[in-house]
RNA sequence: GGGCGCGUAGCUCAGGGGUAGAGCACUGUGUUCACACCGCAGGGGUCGCAGGUUCAAAUCCUGCCGCGCCCA
């Protein structure tokens, strides 16, 4: 083995390894459990960022967790078709070569687009694969395949002949920049600065004149009534009269409507219906007249007066603010904090627009996804997004699919030349229910992309064939992803899934938290404070970045991500490499056995316990989702107790002569390091697969085959435990006084112990070497009498010790220290007598807690009697 | 306004009725041969505040304060 560790070589070496090998593959282990994770495909445009560092470092974790446990593993990889962020790229390519995608045509777009994603579509992929992800990669989908597109098109059919898909007429979220319908979940809501622009409008036939305010004067020109509250005494001798609209010649009624809030500004609203949700529900509830102003751009169209036409948003409103205003009937502007609709992708205002699109009627597919969490078909972990997720179905609006877009699945629908619809599968099939020579022309528009997401844990298993992958692998075991997608993704998946395949998708849904930097703040392009996960991979290698992916993976916390953590789990890397170093010079090598070598020595006795010890809690930990339990307990398995303890306490062993004993430890050691690479393995797979062959003499299977520990915490053997917990105490005790008593680290001292009991005195007769070693010191002899002065005491476990150093201490500070260690210890002692002097709690505890407060009092109580004979020796 | 969550060591966070923990940082020290990306030893906390339940509360309950997120 190199004498260093570099992470950078072994990744490159075992990643194609694994691939070539045919380890991710599923659907090898026929007889074996299935076990099925889909992966939240990223877009075709993505590159890797810490959110999908961290997603898929989890699903790794479990995938190679669950393989090593002999289950049959599918990690289904793939992207999505990313409609509009994908025509972006594509347009802006075309820009920069003074093209647009209008005059070259829908066909020869998408060539464009497909060349584009043969190109640059692979990149994420590759950059999840870096991460060390175990997928399976010849599987890989993508939403715009030939199979997936086939299931688009037969769901939708479907959706529609069952009423479940329908054109309607409504207001849209319309995105002016990109042109096209966005679903609500794609709008943004935030608070800006605005203005309430207070309208006083004329009223037919009378002086008075009727106060609106608004924060969208520009919109007026659509005005088509205003709305007083039915109770409000004020405008009650108004409701039946008309205002006669400024700017424009038209009259509008006063009507009396609920939603005019009293409270709210004057207590008379304008409506607006062709350009707010409120007000179009207003004017459907009132047969108002609903006047688009806007064209696709958001500039004003011919339905305005001719002095606004084709002017934008932003211009229509200076205009008509100055004309009000000369008119006399601005009559105050109001500066207010108020909500305004951005579109996610393109960032600007979101209009309310009046158009036919296509609609899922999701309300009916939520009720049994609904039903399948309520009854823990599908179970959220953590359990508290089941909230979030019942809060949203219940509320749900109808979801808007259609695309003004040309990437992505056109929507299988034709129009005959009166408008009447056809849907179906293809366009012979809409031929045939037009009937012949009725012209048809197909509908422009694609579907949401999220529309296609929707099927991915079926779909990419091959549905709607019926393949025998969709029958093994769904539903899938665990989904894991982020909360801010439970929207747009689980529950459409959960509705999609129960409907065509009668079962829910997924067993487990595992909700990531959410990575911040290390200042706590939301990683964003405009802050500039994104962490690029390739840099870690590059500085410290991707087992290092997916074990602190891991390791800081909380239930219900974020994740705040900083460098330092990075480095210090590559130094843990590090540390395993040094004791698997050390082991190889040692002649300890990999094991044949799954079940431990036998051991007589207290010492393997014991390690083997240990290991047992976090086989368990890793095993639970994973099981429980607790990716941070899982990673900490063989992190302090591996650095703490084998490599601080165990690898030092078998060293006299493997120094000294050739014979059972050493070949015992061998033996031992060789076994229990390979349980750590099979414990590791899933958080740190490079480095543990190049120590499991390193360490091997001759071939051997790979590691990602390996079979996970068979041994439990029930593998402690309570007399090796014991004996070997002495050892520790005894030796760390040694430690803290001679450092606490400031002798030198090179000095060998003697050590004098009062000692009677014979267990005793057995572990120490048989552990005196490594005693001596580990406490550097020249000899430990048991006695009848302590010296009287000039020695080091201290007491451990009910004996009392002293390192002799006649006129080299200094007597007032070894008081103090004494005085320290009663004083801590005669605390102890009044909270224990304190409680066990209580009659309730001797009456009312349990038994066992009362028995250990006991046991602890009586050991204390001995522990202060030698502390204080230990001081009075010192005169 | 509705919902969710978080306040524990300097920092980042576990724990979740019965002895307050980890990593990093910090202080001291460095002994022979795995490792200074290291070893050994050590300091550091009225577990946000106030009530309540209990023999016993960091932990359960209520209220308050502070911070964050989602939805309207």
């Amino acid at each position: 083995m190199d004498k260093h560790y570099d992470p950078s070589d072994i990744e490159k070496k075992w990643f194609p390894h694994w691939e070539n090998s045919g380890a991710f593959k599923g659907g090898r282990r026929p007889d074996a459990q299935p076990y099925c994770i889909v992966i939240p495909p990223p877009n075709v445009t993505g590159s890797l960022h810490v959110g999908h560092a961290l997603n898929n470092t989890l699903q790794d974790v479990l995938c190679r967790f669950e393989r090593l446990r002999g289950k049959d593993v599918l990690w289904q990889p793939g992207v999505d078709h990313a409609g509009i962020a994908t025509q972006m790229v594509v347009e802006r390519q075309l820009a920069a070569e003074g093209l647009d995608r209008r005059d070259m045509g829908r066909e020869a777009f998408l060539e464009r687009v497909w060349k584009w994603k043969e190109e640059s579509g692979g990149t994420i992929e590759n950059q999840l694969k870096r991460l060390g992800s175990s997928a399976d990669w010849s599987r890989s989908r993508f939403t715009m395949d030939e199979g997936l597109s086939k299931a688009v098109v037969k769901v939708f059919v479907q959706y529609h002949r069952e009423g479940l898909i329908y054109r309607d007429k409504r207001l849209v979220n319309w995105d002016p920049k990109f042109r096209t319908a966005i679903s609500d979940l794609e709008v943004e809501q935030r608070e800006v600065d605005g203005n309430f622009w207070h309208l006083a409008y004329p009223v037919d036939g009378s002086d008075e004149r009727i106060i609106v305010a608004t924060t969208r004067p520009e919109t007026m020109l659509g005005d088509t009534a205003v709305a007083v509250h039915p109770e409000d005494d004020r405008y009650r001798h108004l409701v039946g009269k008309m205002v006669r609209l400024p700017l424009t010649d038209r009259l509008i009624p006063i009507i009396a409507d609920e939603h005019a809030d009293p409270e709210q500004g004057s207590g008379a609203v304008k409506i607006t219906p062709a350009h707010d949700f409120n007000d179009f529900e207003v004017g459907k509830r009132n047969d108002l007249e609903m006047i688009n102003i806007f064209d696709q751009h958001a500039a004003i169209n011919e339905n305005a007066p001719e002095k606004y036409r084709g002017m934008s948003r932003e211009e229509a409103r200076k205009a008509v603010v100055a004309d009000l205003d000369a008119l006399g009937v601005l009559v105050k502007i109001e500066p207010k904090r108020i909500m305004m609709p951005y579109g996610d992708r393109s960032g600007v205002v979101i209009e309310p627009w009046l158009t036919d699109q296509w609609y899922v009627d999701a309300k009916t597919l939520a009720g049994p996804a609904i039903e399948a969490v309520r009854s823990g078909k599908t179970k959220f972990v953590p359990g508290n997004w089941e909230k979030t997720y019942y809060q949203w179905m219940e509320n749900i609006q109808p979801w808007c699919i259609s695309r003004q877009l040309w990437w992505g699945h056109q929507i299988p629908a034709w129009y005959g030349p009166d408008g009447t619809v056809y849907v179906a599968e293809s366009e012979e099939e809409a031929q045939a229910q037009a009937g012949e020579g009725v012209a048809l022309t197909r509908d422009e528009d694609v579907l949401d992309t999220w529309f296609s997401s929707a099927l991915w844990p079926f779909s990419t298993l091959g549905w709607p064939e019926d393949t025998p992958d969709v029958k093994r692998f769904y539903p899938t075991a665990t989904l894991v992803t982020a909360f801010d997608i439970i929207f747009f993704w689980v529950a459409r998946m959960m509705m999609s899934g129960l409907h065509f395949m009668n079962e829910v998708p997924f067993k487990d849904v595992y909700i990531t938290s959410l990575v911040r930097d290390e200042k706590g703040d939301k990683m964003s392009k405009s802050k500039g404070n994104v962490i690029d996960p390739l840099d870690f991979i590059n500085k410290y290698g991707a087992d290092a970045l997916r074990f602190t992916m891991a390791s800081l993976e909380t239930q219900g916390r974020d994740i705040k991500l900083s460098e330092s953590r990075v480095e210090g789990y590559r130094n843990f890397g590090t540390k395993l490499w040094n004791a698997a170093r050390f082991c190889e010079m040692n002649g300890i090598g990999g094991s044949r056995d799954l079940t431990p070598p036998p051991a007589t020595l207290s010492v393997n006795r014991w390690i083997i316990g240990e290991i047992g010890k976090a086989a368990e809690l890793v095993t639970k930990s994973l099981e429980a989702f607790r990716f941070d339990a899982a990673a900490n307990a063989i992190y302090h398995f591996t650095w703490g107790t084998f490599c601080d303890w165990y690898l030092e306490l078998i060293k006299p062993t493997l120094m000294g002569k050739d014979g059972a004993e050493k070949d015992e430890t061998r033996a031992v050691a060789g076994w229990v390091l390979d349980q750590i690479l099979v414990l590791l393995h899933p958080f740190m797979p490079f480095i543990t697969e190049e120590l499991w062959h390193a360490l091997y003499e001759g071939d051997r299977d790979d590691l990602i085959e390996a079979r996970w520990p068979v041994v439990r915490a029930d593998a402690v053997d309570a007399e090796a435990d014991a004996e070997l917990t002495w050892i520790v105490d005894l030796i760390s005790a040694t430690r803290s006084a001679r450092s606490e008593a400031n002798i030198p680290a090179g000095a060998k001292v003697s050590v004098l112990v009062q000692e009677t009991r014979e267990e005793r005195l057995l572990w120490l007769a048989r552990n005196g070497d490594l005693i001596l070693r580990l406490g550097r010191l020249a000899s430990i002899t048991p006695t009848e009498y302590l010296p009287n002065k000039g020695a080091v005491q201290f007491v451990m476990d009910g004996a009392s010790f002293a390192i002799p150093l006649e006129g080299v201490i200094d007597l007032g500070e070894e008081r103090a220290r004494l005085d320290k260690a009663i004083a801590k210890t005669e605390k102890e002692i009044n909270a224990l007598s304190g409680r066990l002097s209580n009659e309730k709690f001797v009456a009312n505890a349990p038994d066992e807690v009362v028995a250990e407060a006991r046991n602890r009092l009586e050991q204390e109580r001995d522990q202060l009697e030698k502390l204080k004979a230990a001081k009075a020796r010192l005169g």
